[in-house]
DNA sequence: CGGCTATACTCACTCGGTGAGTATAGATGA
DNA sequence: TCATCTATACTCACCGAGTGAGTATAGCCG
């Protein structure tokens, strides 16, 4: 089960840009075109964010620039991670992502398009770390509902809808992770 | 069921502080205060966000301050409405809220607490509202959906938890809608 | 030959958000 | 009695998220 529960980092499409240059090194232009077409209906990124990214996780030695000219079109920059960025990627898909909708809706899908790509062994294991991860921010804010304050109607409402959003959510993956176990005995990954 | 689909707007804390000075005056350390007290479980904002939020709501003219010398406390800013600081914060609350996830559990709420406090008889619109507007968004991603090209199936998988997560929101709001119609007959405010 | 799309990237800007710092008064407690 | 903790009230410097417009060139299409 390895699960154990790690300090929730923020949700960025950084990791997914980590993760392409993984497979494989490009240029700016290139990745943010990857990322539209791969993962688009997950990450909203503009083509100067996604710029703005690169250029930030450059600073921070995540990946390194080549410039190359080229012959009829604009000259580019080609990008490729460095040791620190390849380890940085491996760490972010090894744990287990945050129990927020959004973490699930954004970095767990994105962990689980790297999974299947890079080693789809590995899902049943990330499917099982999330929903165990669910579990425990459910029963975290259920002691939090217990505990509100009488009164405050609307703080109320507000973990009640967080609560059967969470519930939903795990019933969801409860489902993906048994058609995925399913369909493994059957040869084929699971469709749709 | 006054239906016009506005523009959505950006997501932020920063109709909840409009709102508290619309109810009443107050300084930001106050602002603070109350913020966290009656939607702390909505807006979990910093104190020096709160002030970086007034701070650029004065200088685009939505409100006013005073410095106010006190004998024992230190000096603080009063801070005021202008009419168009009231202006935005009655069209905001007005308007439909967006039809994501997010939006519902941070804007939708907020109306709502700020709608029973100035105005209790305008629930039912707003629920009423909101309600369609999530109709319209889900009908928007189906056909989104249906459209998808074939392969990228985590796109698939990310619209289809979008989808999931929305029309369990709307069976959320509909019941509540259902409760509150029922004890506004029986004279109460619904509970939690 | 005039405009459109594709390639490849830059710049300037606003907004969101954090953490630490400043200054003072009164309460708490060993 | 002296230290330290909490409450009041705010400021500052910084980084990251995100947008929109701009730059420059090549090839295609009618």
């Amino acid at each position: 089960m390895t699960t154990s529960f790690v300090p929730r980092r923020p949700s960025s499409p950084e990791f997914a840009l980590l993760g392409f240059l993984y497979l494989q090194p490009g240029h700016g232009y290139d990745l943010h075109r990857r990322l539209s077409a791969e993962l688009g209906e997950i990450w909203h990124v503009s083509q100067s964010q996604t710029y703005n990214i690169l250029k930030r996780l450059q600073s921070q030695g995540y990946l390194t620039a080549r410039r190359v000219t080229q012959e009829k079109l604009p000259a580019m920059q080609t990008l490729e991670l460095t040791p620190a960025g390849r380890a940085r990627f491996e760490a972010w898909l090894a744990a287990p992502t945050g129990g927020s909708v959004r973490a699930v809706r954004l970095d767990f899908l994105t962990r689980l398009y790297f999974a299947r790509r890079l080693d789809p062994s590995r899902i049943p294991a990330i499917l099982a770390d999330q929903i165990a991860y669910l579990h425990h921010t459910i029963a975290r804010l259920e002691t939090r509902w217990a505990g509100l304050p009488a009164g405050g109607e609307i703080n109320r409402l507000s973990l009640q809808l967080r609560l059967r959003q969470l519930r939903s959510i795990l019933e969801w993956l409860e489902e993906y992770a048994e058609t995925f176990a399913r369909t493994l005995q059957t040869e084929d990954p699971p469709r749709s």
